[in-house]
RNA sequence: GGCCCCAUCGUCUAACGGUUAGGACACGGCUCUUUCAAGGCCGGAGCACGGGUUCGAUUCCCGUUGGGGCCGCCA
């Protein structure tokens, strides 16, 4: 049951792009905000930019918002689908003599722009268009000459009350009659958006600090619209490390390429949550029904961020040490390439490797080492602890453990340690060339765990193999 | 250029006039150890600068500097 008073917000991406991780963030403190009030959280999409908007763009933003848990309770709505409310919106500010027509060519427009920028002046709409009476405006209009609708901007100081950084007040002359119907006919962005947030009975706007500079239009152009004005908060932008804005430059900038990285919805979830806001106490580590019941935008900060992917992996890695083994299991097997063994071996792997990997990939990568013979051998690792006399000793280990009674990680270890005791060397120097045999690599989970893991036939198998390849290296 | 926003360790942040300025990531060391991780312990690292206000400023105000954003018939 909705309260008639409970907030109401909204996400409002455009199909331009895909979903970045700043509209995410933005989307994800939307819906806290939401769910910490009861309120209600919708989805717009601002598609009325006809020459950019791709349809497909919507799917993946959708699809994007799905994957990390982004769900709204409204929508989605098109702004393409509603140009009768804008018409009539128009309209209506144009009957009211808040909103005028304007004749001007671009061209016209344009190289007035540009005498304004040569002579150094800043550029404002010079604001013909206000003294032609609505009669003969109608009347141009109705000869179907090219015009465009622009608002008439009242001469007055513009205030903004945002919750994150409080007053902001806009000089009068800092703005200018802005256009709010192009001449084709097309509604444009600050126009659309107001009338909808309108209708749609908006009561908190949420949105990045690039909008705070437009926020003055809409405050105009809530009351031309004779509507109650939303309150605001504008978060700060979230940066590349090189304090600039966040974009595809800078790496990753699209939560689908985290989806791709590895990265779980949850983790994004959470670190993004703490990009600009803090539930105080010291934890990091939070869950879902934890954020939404403590978020509050008094705690957000107002400064920008920058966006740090190696804290988001450490993250990452956290929410892997915490999750259910079968869970983790279902989630790395899409990535073990070379097949996974079977379920049993598959879970005690799992824990072995929990803590030695950052995202389901890496994990599926170790799932696949049990269930694959390595095709080479570090060469590093092959210099430095293959020696003239290794692979004698491998197969004696092998003579030993073929003869084991049973296969356990202990049990392998006695028979190693003993070996190397009669081959007089340290224990080390036969697990190393052991793991390498047995991985390919030189490091990794504890050797006689993978032993008991891997079973008695492919161990042996294996050190075969590469006591042969060690053989074939270097000749007699 | 005009207008606007922002400013605590390299990064994310806590602090809401009085703290040895706290935590996390990253970094270094130690520990554990067959390797690599994970974990535990320890450590280096910050209030951009200058003026005020105040008994007292990281905290409030102003300025400087630095960073960012907006100035379209784009969103």
């Amino acid at each position: 049951m909705q309260e008639t008073n409970a907030p109401r917000v909204r996400f409002a991406p455009s199909p331009t792009g895909s979903l970045h991780v700043g509209g995410a963030r933005t989307a994800l403190y939307n819906l806290l905000f939401a769910r910490n009030t009861g309120g209600t959280f919708l989805l717009r999409i601002e598609d009325t930019d006809v020459e950019r908007s791709r349809e497909e763009l919507t799917g993946q933003i959708l699809s994007a918002m799905e994957w990390l848990g982004l769900d709204y309770d409204e929508g989605p709505f098109f702004q393409s689908k509603r140009y009768d409310l804008y018409t009539e919106a128009a309209n209506r500010l144009l009957r009211e003599g808040k909103a005028y027509r304007a004749f001007e060519t671009p061209e016209q427009l344009d190289s007035e722009r540009k005498k304004a920028e040569a002579s150094g002046r800043a550029y404002r709409y010079s604001g013909a268009g206000r003294a032609i009476p609505l009669a003969e405006s109608d009347r141009r209009a109705a000869a179907g000459e090219r015009h465009v609708v622009r608002l008439r901007m009242p001469d007055e100081t513009l205030v903004v009350d945002d919750l994150i950084r409080g007053r902001v007040d806009f000089p009068p002359d800092a703005l200018d009659d802005f256009v709010l119907v192009r001449s084709d006919g097309h509604p444009l962005y600050h126009f659309c958006v107001c009338v909808d947030d309108t209708d749609m009975r908006i009561t908190h706007v949420i949105r990045g600090d690039d909008h705070l500079a437009n926020t003055p239009k809409h405050v105009a152009l809530f009351h031309a619209l004779s509507a109650p004005v939303p309150k605001f908060a504008h978060l700060g932008m979230i940066l590349g490390t090189d304090r600039k804005k966040l974009s595809k430059r800078h790496g990753a900038a699209a939560v689908e390429e985290w989806r791709d990285e590895g990265i779980l919805p949850e983790a994004l979830f959470n670190f993004l949550a703490l990009l600009g806001w803090a539930p105080g106490g010291d934890r990091e580590i939070l869950t879902r029904a934890e954020m939404e019941r403590e978020f509050s935008l008094d705690k957000v900060g107002a400064s920008p961020s920058v966006f740090d992917p190696e804290k988001l992996l450490w993250m990452n890695s956290q929410y892997i040490a915490a999750m259910p083994a079968e869970e983790l299991l279902r989630r790395s097997l899409p990535h073990a390439a070379g097949g996974a063994p079977d379920p049993a071996v598959a879970l005690r792997a799992i824990e072995l490797h929990r803590p030695r990997v950052r995202t389901p990939i890496e994990m599926g990568r170790a799932l696949s080492s049990y269930a694959r013979d390595p095709d080479d051998y570090e060469a590093e690792g092959m210099k430095k602890h293959v020696k003239p006399d290794t692979a004698r000793q491998l197969e004696a280990l092998v003579a030993g453990l073929e003869v084991l009674p049973d296969w356990t990680a202990a049990s392998a270890e006695a028979v190693l340690r003993r070996v190397a005791e009669a081959e007089q060397i340290s224990a080390g120097k036969l697990i190393h060339p052991t793991r390498l045999a047995l991985t390919g690599t030189t490091v990794g989970a504890p050797l006689f765990d993978v032993v008991e893991l891997l079973g008695k036939q492919t161990s042996l198998r294996r050190l075969g193999r590469f006591i042969e390849a060690v053989k074939a290296r270097t000749p007699a």
